[in-house]
DNA sequence: CTCTCCTCGCAAAACGTTTTCTCGTAGTAT
DNA sequence: ATACTACGAGAAAACGTTTTGCGAGGAGAG
């Protein structure tokens, strides 16, 4: 019978030859333990390949070193970059990142936090599903958490892009373009990002001369912009605003198939620029999320909170407008 | 001073009037618990709002319900995609998942293996960059452990994607629609992937008559395939087969830009059938692997191990070829 | 009426650490 | 030489559960 059991802390003191306490100190760095003692109890651990469980640890420390990040779909490419960005910025700060794809369920999305936040020392809710009220609701049970890319919220921390600032951008380009007539394909329509992208909207016909914007409600995917095609077309816009670069693709791809020439006839611009929104043909003019610096941004305010420094109330990442080959100057028939 | 701790199993038991170890057994659902009894116990807890602390049942228990993932690079759409199916599948068995990212680096994917395995009850390590060697040394610590895309090893059950079939179909395909001068885009070199790959072009080009295929070294991401356009194109080959998607998609936006017709002029297939991959001009022929599967199979094994079932030796999943847009008969000059 | 079985309470050990408290010893000053 | 200080290290409590052993009480069966 081979002893198959890992070392613990009393193995080490055994074999130094000290006590399990002054193994502890030794292993944490204590300054009060003698520097020729803690070489020999380090000697002692390296031998024995010892290592402190974490679990027991984080029994007795209160702290489990890592932080749980609720996500709506694993699918969706700005999740994926906010959880990466997220991800490298915290284990960079040695700490562990639990994921959990809520699948856009609004119970599981509830059950998750609720779940995760029991094993981690604080939660992430990444564009949480759930009201304004279960949110408010909810957060004092997880604290410490940060929300990104919802409205404000009391008791937690928000990062988040300013969509309206994107959109800002979108139309006063499309504007300057010479286009009056648009479309916007609205998504998410209950989510906080769409209604930002309507205020902008609404704000931009206020003030522009004879702009008009019409919106029809498709979708947040790829299909939700193939199915919306003819509709568009039927409009006779002259450009379209997609709610996000997966419906501007999907849209590129059904007018491509009805030979309907993107940008000369009819402009695109999507949200987000996503990976693969540079290689469309043409490349995607989008609004850039700074995705990647949210999932660091929303680590910042974890941390910051874990470490007990002077939270972030909120911080706002602004798009920057990306002109790529899918806008131009709108036709003149 | 409100009381803010979370109730503890005492708390429960002096609400419901009970022993701590009835809580503990109530909870547990253990028979030899009154119905009656059992329920007021659960009502006491519903009450308090009470749940056992997942630490502290660890460290007894010996276990976490949680299992560790190790990802070298987070921004991979395949390793996206393994990672979704595992995290669901997990999720449905009520089991947790820590996402490690080792960004590519030999140390660090090390380290994550080792630090994620303490607090987890087994790791997946996807497609890992270490040696043979090193893994062969490190997967008895790691154990129970799961590894995804990688030769057959000892000590861990192995999940992947037959990449040797996956490049038959595809030889397969052009060699049926006439080409004979290829070029294979080789990628991660050192990969196994890569190596099946390989094996399977040698064994085509001995069986098949007047076959050619020239190497040429790129690499795995969009640029890769963009910098190697002009070398590709003085082959004179008439189709290329690209490491990935990704590269694929790189070539195939640098011979846009120098207007060479594909599949016209050239074919181009490319590996993975990443999202993307349909929506390209032309769509892009490809191997689709099943990267969601892959990562249903890895939990699968996983669990398999941590419930003591026989395990899953191996597990190979076959790529399907996908037909699409980027691959025609060769032109005849 | 007694025997037995079932249910439950109680107490305590165990999981593997960290940390507080206490004590012994060595060094320093008088 | 003695007393006081300071420092290093050991013993024990604590973290919040699960689990085991044992005993008590009640109910049902013979």
């Amino acid at each position: 019978m081979a002893r198959a059991a890992r070392p613990g802390i009393t193995d080490v003191a055994k074999l130094a030859g000290v006590s399990l306490s002054t193994v502890s100190r030794a292993m944490n760095g204590n300054p009060t333990v003698d520097p020729a003692l803690a070489e020999r109890v380090r000697a002692a651990a390296a031998q024995l390949g010892y290592t402190a469980s974490p679990v027991a640890r984080s029994l007795v420390l209160g702290r489990t070193q890592t932080v749980a990040v609720v996500i709506p779909d694993l699918e969706n490419p700005t999740f994926q970059a906010i959880l990466r960005g997220l991800s490298r910025a915290a284990t960079a700060d040695g700490y562990h990142v639990l994921v959990a794809d809520s699948r856009e369920d609004l119970d599981e999305e509830h059950a998750l936090a609720r779940a995760t936040r029991l094993r981690t020392d604080g939660v992430i809710l990444c564009a949480p599903r759930m009201s304004e009220d279960e949110l408010a609701e909810m957060l004092p049970a997880l604290s410490p958490a940060v929300v990104v890319n919802r409205g404000p919220q009391v008791g937690a921390p928000v990062v988040g892009a300013d969509y309206g600032a994107g959109m800002r951008q979108i139309l006063d380009h499309l504007t300057a373009l010479g286009h009056r007539r648009l479309v916007y394909l609205a998504g998410a329509t209950r989510s906080v990002t769409h209604r930002a992208r309507q205020a902008a909207i609404a704000a931009a016909v206020r003030d522009g001369e004879g702009l008009e914007v019409e919106e029809i409600t498709a979708g947040v995917a790829f299909d939700s912009g193939t199915a919306v095609a003819d509709r568009v077309l039927a409009t006779g816009a002259t450009a379209v605003i997609a709610y996000n670069d997966l419906v501007a693709m999907g849209l590129l791809s059904a007018l491509t198939i009805r030979r309907v020439d993107v940008p000369r006839q009819l402009s695109i611009t999507g949200f987000d620029d996503i990976p693969f929104a540079a290689y469309t043909s043409p490349p995607l003019t989008t609004a850039a999320v700074p995705a990647v610096e949210l999932g660091e941004a929303a680590w910042a305010a974890m941390h910051a909170q874990l470490t007990a420094e002077e939270p972030t109330p909120m911080l706002t990442l602004t798009p920057t407008l990306i002109v790529r080959g899918s806008t131009a100057i709108p036709h003149s028939d």
